[in-house]
DNA sequence: AAAAGTTTGGATAGATCTCTCCAGAACCAT
DNA sequence: ATGGTTCTGGAGAGATCTATCCAAACTTTT
């Protein structure tokens, strides 16, 4: 199925996920309409249709799959090897000055969709939702490898607490969209370090 | 300039905001054009321009503050008097209450207004921000109000805390909207609670 | 009761948006 | 090369949406 086109056909339809994304991502999904990809791409109406057969819903969703990827790379490669308190503090670092850059406007590439698409599109408020399942899954991992190396509680609730950090970290991205100031995201961040410290072994903090 | 006017006008003019707010709430900001609300409410197109002048806007700028108050309201009374770690334990029922009998659906009604009109209209996302503060301070007041009683750290961070709290909420509620699961709520407030009683003085728990 | 102001209803303009359809151009395999 | 497939361009139907405008009905005031 995603042989469906030629390496011309997926550049173009590509192409179109990402300037939808981009669009959406700064002026918001309701004011992205096809005809402001159709112009952003320089491709015409008919070309849209033919990669989304299913019009803007499909559109849509592929944004939605492209922002998942999208929220994890602004967090690699610390993401990937969470197995310290050094690293959660990398980690922190780095999503800072990503979204520093930014301006801290547009909040969090996948969860700004929530509010946007899920009481809309039951479809793709499944598809946020596993996004968010396989960023808690990388918190997961990061604290499970901590704890191997002893350096959290063995008794910590470690689903919990990568859900409690995924929340914060949404929140924080809430709080900074609507401020428009890094220093909301900045406190949620402090909060997720204070967390992981808390459930840490040598509570030198 | 709220006088101006009539009993009965400014009666028409908030069936417009709440109609308004729980179509919103609903279905999701785009989803819902003037004419829905017009339907909703029984009103004539003229009057709903009569009333907002600003149109479709201001309308929604009235539903920010409108839900400002329903996202506070719906936590009291409790949270006026957040000054014990009961009252947080609490408050925390009463939110996930309320949140499980409307379906853990819609998110925020504030916070779930963010994404979707911060990008698109500057004043929309000052309003909410504004509303954002009112929150926090109310955390704020509980936790001095536990300080003052000796039940808190004196050198806690009460704003910083209040904050990462509001984020937690937050983010809790995008995780909520996304997956539809009360379950996501729960583990953030879960989270709340451990801040609050990690800054409390007598460290029973 | 008359006058002034407010509220209500609805027609309609004007713009915008999604989506369908068709045809020509480019590409690819045999 | 040639036949089939994919890609591209654009016209236009059909629906929807915001907003304006005007006049009638109702309220309030004098």
């Amino acid at each position: 199925m995603a042989e469906r086109w030629t390496a011309k056909g997926a550049a173009t339809r590509s192409r179109i996920i990402d300037a939808a994304a981009a669009l959406i991502y700064e002026r918001g999904l309701a004011s992205v309409g096809i005809n402001d990809v159709r112009e952003a791409t320089s491709t015409s109406h008919g070309q849209v249709f033919h990669y989304f057969p299913g019009g803007r819903a499909e559109i849509l969703r592929a944004v939605v799959e492209r922002q998942a990827r999208q929220a994890l790379d602004d967090q690699r490669p610390e993401l990937d090897a969470l197995d310290s308190r050094e690293s959660w503090q990398a980690w922190r670092s780095r999503l800072l000055a990503v979204h520093s850059a930014r301006g801290a406007a547009g909040g969090c590439p996948l969860g700004s969709l929530a509010a946007q698409m899920a009481e809309s599109d039951p479809e793709a408020a499944r598809l946020i939702d596993a996004g968010f399942d396989v960023w808690a899954a990388h918190f997961e991992r990061g604290l499970e490898a901590m704890r191997a190396n002893g350096d959290l509680e063995p008794a910590t609730d470690v689903p919990a607490l990568a859900r409690a950090i995924l929340a914060l970290v949404q929140g924080g991205f809430v709080l900074m969209q609507a401020s428009r100031s890094i220093e909301r995201l900045s406190q949620a961040l402090d909060a997720v370090l204070l967390l992981v410290r808390e459930n840490a072994t040598d509570d030198q903090g």
